[in-house]
RNA sequence: CUCCUGGUAGCUCAGCUGGAUAGAGCAUCUGCCUUCUAAGCAGAGGGUCGCAGGUUCGAAUCCUGCCCAGGAGGCCA
C-alpha cells in the first residue's frame, strides 16, 4: 500500500515541480482522525521552494487522480496530507499474508548483498559468559532476519588461538594436570594463571584420556592445541545449544601459516604497511595510525620481534575485504570501541573500502536477581556462564531478553522476570497468544466445523469491529518493522512489535467470541487470526525462538 | 585530562534518519471466570523527555555548553 501511495505521489510531484527524484515519505497514522497513511512532503517542499506549505498541499491534492480505493484525502495542521483508504483496500495486506504458502515473511533486499558477519569470537581461554549471550543472540539472530531478506550471509567466529594468553591457559591446565600426579608445582609462578573449576576439569579429561604423555612438554604447541580444541568444543556446544550456528570458525593461528615463497598473511600485510605509513621507534614498529584519524600510531612488532594482536587483526580484516563481500560486519563487546580507529585506519591505509565495514557494540550486561544486580565475579551462586543462565531461564526467555533492548544500551537482566511464566514475562505472552490460536483451532475442529480459508477471504469485509479494523491494519506495521530493522541492522523492533501484537490478540479475544455459530464471520474471524499466527511466527523465526502449539 | 555510550512515568525500557495530543510493560488502584486456555481482559491515576542556550513553520529527536552514570584510553588480547 505504501508502494502504491507513494508511486501516485511521485507521480504528481513530477508533474507539478518537476521534482521527480523526490521520494515521499508515507508514514503509517498513529491516530485513525489522520487517516491510514500519511505525508510530510508538502512540507519538505514548502522549504525548498519557499511557499506556504499548506497552499502546496492543496495544489497536490487537487492534482491527485482518482482512485477506487481511495477514500478520501484531507490536508491537516501545518500541511500534512493524509489519506483514507477503504477497507477493501485495507485488507489487501492481509490477504496477500494469509495466502502466502508456508512460512510468511513479507520483505527482500531490491539488491541481494553478499555479508560476512563476525561475532561472539571470544577468546577460548574460558567458558562462554552472559555478556558473550548477548552477542551471540544479537548476531545469531541478525544473521537470520538478514538471510531472510535475500542476502547472503556468511556467520564467523574468530578464534584467538595464538598468543599469550593462549599460552597462560595452557600453562594453567598443565599446572593442574601435573599436580593430579602428585609432582610439586610449587615453583610454578601462577598469579596470572585463569583459576575456573574448568581448568581443573579439562586436567582431568586429559589426564584420563593422554595419561602422563605432557608431564614433559616436549611440544608445547601441540598441548596448547590440544587445549585450545577441548576449549572450543565447549564453546561449540553451549552455541549450539543457544541456536547459534557458525558457518565458519577462522583460526588466528591460519594466518601465520606459511603460504609459499617464505612469506604468511601477517608478514604480507606488513609488507604493504610498511611501504609507506610505518616507523622503527625504540626497537619496534610503528603504524602511522594518525594518518588515517586515529589517536596514536600503533605497535605492529613489538621490540622483542614479536607481532602483536593488532598486526595479525588487521591481516584478518584484510583477509575477509580480500575473500570480496558487499558488507562485512563485525559485533564487538563495547569495551573494544576504543579499537576501532585504529582498525578503520589499517583498512584505509591498505585501499580497502571502509565503507564495508560495519561494527556494531555491545552494551554490558548485568544480571539482577531479587532486585539486586549480581556480581560477575565468579563467586558461587552467581550464574557468570551462559550455560548456567540457559539451565536458569531456558533458551527462548534467555534470547528474548538479550534481543528485546537496543543493544548499544547496557542491560540489565531480570532473571526472576525470565523465569516467571505469566503475562509479565513477555516471552510467555507472545507465545501464549501463539497457543491460543493453536487452541482454537484444535476446539474448532473437536467441535466438527472446519475452516474454509477462501470462504474467509472472501467475508473479510464482515470484520468491521473497531478491534478488527486495528489488528487488520496493525498487521501490516510488520513490514515496515521488518524493513527498517534490515535497514538499521537491529531486532529489539521485532520484539515490541510482537509483544504489541499478542496484546491486541488477547484483547480481541476476550470481546469476541471466535468460534461465532455463523460461518461466513467464523471463517473471516479464523482468517484474521492465522495471519496473526503467521505474523507472530514470523517474528519469532527471526529471533530464533520456538512458538509452542500448547502451554 | 581526552574519547565513546547513555540520562524519557515510581521501576524496566520504546520512540531519536525533525512532524500532529510523548508511548508500552511492570508496580499501584477499580472491575471481569456457569462462556473458545483468567498463563488472560477492561478501566484509572502517573511526565519540567538531565539542565541551559541555539537552528526552524515545528525539537524528546539536530547543534553547542554544562551536570550525572557507565565504559575506553598498553610494545595485553
Amino acid at each position: 500500500m505504501k508502494e502504491k501511495l507513494s508511486d501516485l505521489l511521485k507521480a504528481v510531484i513530477d508533474d507539478l515541480f518537476d521534482r521527480g527524484d523526490l521520494i515521499p515519505e508515507i508514514v503509517k497514522t498513529k491516530s485513525e482522525v489522520h487517516g491510514d497513511w500519511s505525508t510530510n512532503i508538502a512540507m519538505i517542499l514548502a522549504k525548498e521552494l519557499q511557499e506556504n506549505p499548506k497552499e502546496l498541499a492543496k495544489k497536490i491534492i487537487s492534482s491527485l487522480p482518482d482512485k477506487k480505493w481511495i477514500e478520501k484525502v484531507e490536508l491537516a495542521g501545518p500541511g500534512f496530507i493524509n489519506f483514507f483508504l477503504t477497507n477493501l483496500a485495507n485488507l489487501n495486506y492481509l490477504k496477500d499474508l494469509v495466502k502466502s504458502e508456508g512460512s510468511f515473511y513479507p520483505f527482500q533486499e531490491k539488491t541481494k548483498k553478499n555479508i560476512l558477519i563476525e561475532y561472539v569470537s571470544s577468546n577460548p581461554t574460558g567458558p562462554l559468559h552472559v555478556g558473550h549471550g548477548r552477542g551471540a543472540a544479537l548476531g545469531s539472530s541478525l544473521s537470520n532476519l538478514l538471510k531472510k531478506s535475500g542476502n547472503d550471509v556468511l556467520q564467523e567466529y574468530y578464534v584467538n588461538d595464538q598468543g599469550l594468553q593462549t599460552k597462560i591457559l595452557a600453562d594453567s591446565v598443565h599446572k593442574k594436570y601435573l599436580e593430579k600426579f602428585k609432582i610439586d608445582t610449587s615453583k610454578i609462578n601462577d598469579a596470572n594463571f585463569y583459576k575456573g573449576e574448568y581448568i581443573d576439569e579439562l586436567a582431568t579429561k586429559i589426564k584420563n584420556r593422554e595419561n602422563d604423555t605432557y608431564i614433559e612438554l616436549k611440544d608445547e604447541k601441540k598441548f596448547i592445541d590440544l587445549i585450545i580444541k577441548e576449549m572450543m568444543k565447549n564453546i561449540k556446544m553451549t552455541l549450539e545449544e543457544f541456536k547459534v550456528n557458525f558457518d565458519s570458525f577462522y583460526s588466528e593461528s591460519s594466518l601465520y601459516k606459511e603460504l609459499g615463497s617464505n612469506q604468511n598473511k601477517i608478514q604480507k600485510v606488513l609488507k604493504d604497511l610498511e611501504k609507506e605509513y610505518s616507523f622503527k621507534n625504540e626497537g619496534a614498529i610503528w603504524f602511522k595510525s594518525t594518518q588515517f584519524g586515529d589517536d596514536k600510531d600503533r605497535v605492529l612488532i613489538r621490540s622483542d620481534d614479536k607481532e602483536t594482536y593488532f598486526l595479525s587483526d588487521i591481516a584478518y580484516h584484510k583477509d575477509k575485504f580480500d575473500r570480496g563481500y558487499d558488507e562485512i560486519i563485525n559485533i564487538w563487546g563495547s569495551d573494544h570501541h576504543g579499537y576501532l580507529p585504529r582498525i578503520i585506519a589499517s583498512i584505509k591505509a591498505l585501499k580497502l573500502k571502509s565503507e564495508k565495514l560495519k561494527t556494531f557494540f555491545i552494551q554490558f550486561v548485568s544480571l539482577v536477581k531479587k532486585g539486586q544486580k549480581t556480581s560477575m565475579s565468579t563467586r558461587a551462586g552467581d550464574f557468570v556462564t551462559l550455560d548456567e543462565l540457559i539451565e536458569e531461564v531456558g533458551v527462548d526467555a534467555a534470547r528474548f531478553f538479550y534481543l528485546a533492548k537496543k543493544s548499544d544500551q547496557a542491560l540489565d537482566f531480570d532473571m526472576d522476570l525470565a523465569i516467571s511464566e505469566d503475562k509479565n514475562n513477555p516471552v510467555y505472552y507472545i507465545q501464549y497468544a501463539f497457543a491460543r490460536i493453536c487452541s482454537l483451532e484444535k476446539e474448532l475442529k473437536e467441535r466438527k466445523m472446519n475452516f474454509n480459508i477462501k470462504d474467509g477471504i472472501n467475508n473479510l469485509d464482515l470484520l468491521n469491529k473497531k478491534s478488527e479494523l486495528e489488528i487488520i491494519s496493525f498487521l501490516e506495521n510488520y513490514k515496515i518493522i521488518i524493513e527498517q530493522c534490515n535497514k538499521n541492522y537491529e531486532v529489539h523492533p521485532i520484539c515490541f512489535y510482537l509483544r504489541d501484537l499478542a496484546s491486541k490478540f488477547h484483547s480481541y479475544y476476550n470481546s469476541e467470541i471466535i468460534i461465532d455459530d455463523e460461518e461466513n464471520k467464523r471463517n473471516a474471524k479464523f482468517t484474521l487470526l492465522l495471519a496473526v499466527k503467521k505474523t507472530i511466527k514470523s517474528g519469532m523465526d527471526v529471533l530464533m525462538i520456538e512458538t509452542p502449539e500448547k502451554m
